[in-house]
DNA sequence: CGATTCTATGGTATCGATACCATACTTTCA
DNA sequence: TGAAAGTATGGTATCGATACCATAGAATCG
């Protein structure tokens, strides 16, 4: 079969089952309107044939792609995973299929991206970042379709968002240490060019810790060898190289703050007596027993099935931004 | 823009271009084939109208869709995010592009998402499970396009493979248990009813167990409520409170093994002296120095940049299994 | 019972880009 | 210089499903 057989076509469908063409379109698309009967007949003649309906041809006389085209970071956070798998499950229920592309972090790969994905004529477009270059944002707002930016709650919107605060999740977390008696608390970040949630964090950190001792902020260039947890290490070195004296660190993520715990553990320092740390995420590993750290949840599932109701709901109000919150999370960390 | 403005076509370019629509399309796919000047007239009509290639129409005309079609057990294990990503990049700079969904590891699900997937006419179709029901079998086989299957080496593809010996994997790192003087080794597993891999490994341990001091196996059911770790957790727990005596404990994955180690801590046991505990999979966390993990690690990137290779090659022999291998990590948990 | 509405079905044009073939023009070489 | 080969471009049919309109027959109702 693989050698040079065309696939079946829907009139051949039809002349088996002794019908239209366009009515085995309607028994395949809205079974509802045609007679039980016929209903039968055509599904015979399907399955005999083996035929399966092409969306190629569909899409271009229905001018309907029943695609929605998602360009996300990265998919190695598992984040963005739950994130995609809401997305997917309640695009799904209404017959959308979600085409999926990465940017690894980088505006000019999703500059590039976006003729290739809208060359498809999705129905939907959606972004997990919040940084766009300008030829970027002149496309997504030609684009005639709706653009949902998702994990961020830009000022701007393309068109609309769902996500949280990020500078809020900083100053939640900021504040939690200071209301459990910390003062001089530092944040552990990464100097990532265009990671804006990073940088909100550390807004929301600056908010919070303006009044008190001061900031002691480290942000480390990445490395592409080493590790998330590697990293952590190695900033809570720094941190208290440069202020032996810090009761407390903030990290921009679960990844950093579980390396900073397991270095502050290897010079046997008491977490959370004499040092508190907390991440942000709440990644898999963050709950388990034996790091138990203290950390702010977002609810990524939720992110992407809100956004797909969105989606199917048909008008999404321009400038739309839906702030689905985070929970602060408290273990054994601080 | 948004409001029921059709998009440009080809036409209106090729009009303001003054020249035929055949052109603008050659000037877009085969710019070799246009001369300079047309090319350069063609671009600038289509930057002034913002132009992009209808691919729905594309590939009906060309009945060449440019999607690949990929089906993945999961998104939020990272393992697979990382063969996703050498998969699309691999087809990318062939400007094919990737169409994924999930299957939630369900047999099921994923017969019901073949039809789907096909109907979109992918030039090839990749799969992250070894396990189908008939019907899929039936329409993969009868698809007529390359159907690659990762992440494991089943005895008969449908059509072709790439991955890896689970079985071996398992027998490898009981293998490494025995020889580091080991004798009473116990297994530890998920009883997730269609998981092969994680049965192939069990397999590989059986393999390697047999003429010892004999099987030591718990394999618990998955509770959606509990994470990995607290799983590996209560394994250990099963495990010591069945074989008290028991010297090594061989897990099914990382995330089962990075809580089994921990409740090792919490007991105070020895590890590696009196215990020693071994994961699969070398995830992000396993490398870190407080886990530091002894492991068995898989290239995921490498799987998905060999199996974008095969699509593009062309002609893909049927039967084809090609194991990628991989690596004992030896830590400090064994 | 005839007029009217509703239901099930079919014929045909259409979506927008590309394959195929044709043609005008340029270059090459005996 | 004229024939042959090559290059650049365009006209038209085509891909396969669906929208739109038409029609035949069944159901409804005064």
């Amino acid at each position: 079969m693989a050698d040079g057989r065309k696939w079946v076509t829907m009139g051949d469908v039809a002349q088996r089952a002794g019908v239209g063409t366009i009515t085995v379109s309607r028994a395949l698309r809205t079974p509802g309107k045609v007679r039980p009967e016929t209903l039968r007949k055509v599904r015979a003649a399907v399955d005999e044939l083996g035929y399966v309906l092409d969306e190629t041809a569909g899409a271009l006389s229905s001018q309907r792609s029943r695609v929605v085209a998602a360009l996300v970071s990265t998919l190695e956070e598992p984040v963005f995973a739950a994130t995609i798998r809401g997305l997917t499950e309640g695009l799904a229920e209404a017959g959308l299929q979600l085409m999926l592309s990465t940017t690894q972090y980088d505006p000019e790969t999703e500059a590039a991206l976006i003729p290739t994905l809208l060359g498809r004529r999705p129905e939907a477009l959606v972004l997990t970042s919040d940084r766009h270059t300008d030829s970027a944002r002149a496309l997504l707002s030609r684009a005639g379709i709706p653009v949902l930016e998702l994990w961020g709650l830009p000022d701007e919107p393309v068109h609309a968002a769902v996500g949280f605060s990020n500078r809020a999740g900083g100053a939640a977390i900021t504040r939690h240490m200071v209301e459990t008696g910390r003062r001089r608390v530092a944040f552990l970040g990464l100097d990532r060019p265009h990671d804006t949630r990073a940088k909100l964090r550390l807004e929301g950190y600056r908010d919070c810790v303006g009044q008190l001792a001061g900031e002691r902020i480290v942000a480390l260039p990445p490395a592409p060898d080493r590790s998330g947890p590697d990293m952590g290490a190695a900033g809570l070195a720094e941190i208290l190289r440069r202020w032996p004296d810090t009761e407390a660190v903030v990290c921009v993520s679960d990844m950093l703050a579980s390396g900073a715990l397991c270095e502050a553990w290897r010079r046997g320092i008491d977490v959370p007596g004499r040092l508190a740390i907390s991440g942000f995420g709440d990644f898999d590993m963050a709950g388990v027993s034996a790091l138990a750290l203290t950390t702010i949840r977002i609810d990524g599932a939720a992110i992407g099935r809100r956004a797909a109701e969105l989606i199917l709901s048909g008008d999404l109000p321009m400038g739309l931004r839906e702030d689905m919150g985070f929970t602060l999370v408290r273990r054994a960390t601080t």
